[in-house]
DNA sequence: CGCTTTTGACCCGCGC
DNA sequence: GCGCGGGTCAAAAGCG
């Protein structure tokens, strides 16, 4: 099993780098138990650099609070579990030492809570230096009159309005390109999502219908918001998401002549008998022994991996009898701070919300990835959803080419410009559509910390497209009712968190790029070689062009 | 006492 | 067939 190359996101240190971790060589030893942390942390790493962008970041760092790491006056410490999937949705951590991690809720609040950009909208002029009513009253030392100091205050007062209402304006734009965004989203889900649940119901005349009707939402959608995205293009993304599974609607890729798209069509039985075997690998860089998930589970084994002093533990989910969920933990031979955990099969039986984003991105990643590894010969999966979802992943995400199966790495635990990550051997980078270096998740606190659940609801959602999704009751159960309970209120809590940053506000930007892009050029083109710039209201162009770090680990 | 962890033995697949 | 490495089993030990 080992040999099968898996699926790997790479999650985000988010807040735990550790730029001088201590070295752990006794990770099995570590004598936390898992499951029973219950402190928290906040998850917030102190903010990027935004130079490229005009939205001035409100969120108050204070380098001088106390540490959030672990650690204690270069003494280790011991620490529990990295909870992933803690309430609120992951910005806290869990430790077992409870006075070795605070945070104030303001710094969730902070980040989380403030959705109007508008108030920190930094329009580059310095406000404070306008005339107030106590200046106007004067005058000064050179004879200048009343009048002039009053016109000259007028003028600046003007521009000033203007430049506000121009950014208010800009800001009103991008939320409605948001809103329109997560509607579309919706809509292609309904679209090719609705006809899996009924299929065997054989109605493909009322699914052709409902694709119609979904056609004119959007028109009516683009209509009231005025987001010049092509029906077209959606049509086109829609297609690349269903096409990206082995499984879509055979009507709809006839119709659409994506049949013609290469992709091998493999049965169920192919693809189960395969999921048995995929992986989804988490790496993140935690202290803790293991990361939490929601889910409880039991040791059964430990081995000692060839190539890596850090022993390798084995656990199986103990949530219900049976479950045939399995995950392994290692630790990173290369940076011992980093910990793997390998998660293998689908649950049979319903998980908490809290464990629902792991799992459900486990076995989604699982399916779509199988699926869509296999729809070309040289590795490149129609990731498309990746790419419009994390367009700004370009130097963190890649996709194992080497048999006999993918690996896709999403390395959210480096630098922007990381092109000297040591990637495995036989991975390849997933041609993702470049984009400005700024909106790297990696510099996106608020992205980095939804990653998981952005991850797997989209995977989730693309699972549904193909099809094989349903193979089991349990599962199918699961998912419906899960996914489609969290899935509001996971859209609002990344709509919220999106508006309150503002580099995913720019992340959102080039990823209707990347479907412009993509679907102008090619509709499975996934490596956007074009560049291509989205110009916003104000005439700065956002540049989606490729750069160096987009082409690099290929 | 029950549950979890540890750890050596065993099984299995793969390459030679 | 044999060795190697990964994965699992299960008895013993540990722990609350």
């Amino acid at each position: 099993m080992a040999k099968a190359s898996g699926l790997s996101l790479d999650l985000d240190p988010i807040s735990l780098s550790l730029h001088n971790p201590p070295v752990l060589n006794s990770f099995p030893e570590d004598n936390v138990k898992p499951n029973h942390a219950t402190n928290t942390i906040a998850t917030m790493s102190p903010p990027p650099a935004i130079d490229h962008f005009p939205v001035k970041l409100n969120r108050s760092y204070d380098q001088s609070r106390p540490s959030l790491l672990p650690f204690d006056d270069n003494k280790r410490r011991i620490v529990g579990e990295r909870d992933f999937f803690a309430e609120k949705n992951d910005r806290k951590l869990v430790v077992d030492d409870a006075d070795s991690m605070h945070t104030s809720d303001t710094d969730i609040k902070g980040s989380t809570d403030r959705t109007d950009l508008e108030l920190n909208v930094d329009i580059g002029l310095n406000l404070l230096t306008t005339n107030t009513g106590s200046d106007q009253s004067s005058v000064d030392n050179n004879g200048i009159s009343h009048e002039m100091v009053d016109k000259k205050s007028n003028n600046q007062v003007v521009v000033l309005q203007d430049q506000l209402k121009r950014a208010k304006a800009e800001n009103q734009r991008l939320k409605g390109m948001l809103v329109q965004v997560t509607k579309n989203y919706n809509s292609i889900k309904i679209q090719l999502g609705s006809p899996m649940h009924r299929r065997g119901g054989k109605v493909e005349k009322a699914e052709e219908e409902e694709d119609h009707m979904i056609t004119e939402e959007k028109m009516e959608q683009k209509k009231r918001h005025g987001v010049q995205i092509d029906p077209k293009q959606l049509m086109d993304l829609a297609d690349e998401l269903s096409s990206s599974s082995s499984e879509s609607k055979s009507h709809h890729e006839d119709s659409s002549g994506i049949a013609d798209n290469k992709v091998p069509r493999f049965n169920v039985d192919q693809t189960e008998a395969t999921m048995k075997k995929a992986r989804v690998s988490v790496r993140a860089r935690s202290e803790a022994p293991m990361i939490t998930d929601g889910c409880q589970w039991r040791k059964y084994g430990q081995k000692m991996a060839k190539g890596n002093p850090c022993p390798r533990a084995y656990y199986r989910c103990t949530m219900a009898t049976g479950c045939p969920v399995r995950k392994q933990v290692q630790r990173c031979a290369e940076d011992r701070t980093i910990l793997v955990t390998t998660y293998e099969g689908n649950h049979n039986h319903p998980l908490p919300p809290a464990a629902m984003s792991m799992a459900s991105t486990t076995s989604s990643a699982a399916r779509m990835l199988l699926s869509g590894s296999m729809s070309s010969a040289d590795g490149i999966m129609s990731s498309n959803f990746v790419t419009t979802l994390l367009p700004c992943s370009s130097s963190m995400a890649t996709i194992s080419a080497s048999a006999p199966f993918p690996t896709i790495t999403l390395d959210l635990t480096q630098p922007p410009n990381t092109s000297q990550f040591p990637r495995l051997p036989g991975q390849v980078a997933v041609p993702f559509p470049s984009l400005p270096s700024p909106i790297n998740l990696a510099n996106s606190p608020t992205a980095a910390a939804l990653l998981p659940q952005l991850f797997g609801q989209e995977l989730n959602n693309q699972s549904k497209f193909s099809g094989l999704q349903m193979s089991q009751d349990l599962e199918r159960t699961q998912l419906q009712q899960g996914q489609e309970n969290t899935l509001a209120d996971t859209v609002n809590t990344e709509t919220a968190a999106i508006a309150a940053d503002p580099s995913f506000t720019l992340a959102l930007a080039a990823a209707i790029t990347s479907i412009i892009g993509s679907s102008q050029s090619h509709p499975y083109n996934v490596h956007n070689s074009n560049g291509m710039n989205l110009n916003n209201s104000s005439g700065n162009a956002i540049n989606a062009s490729n750069s160096d770090d987009s082409v690099g680990r290929r």
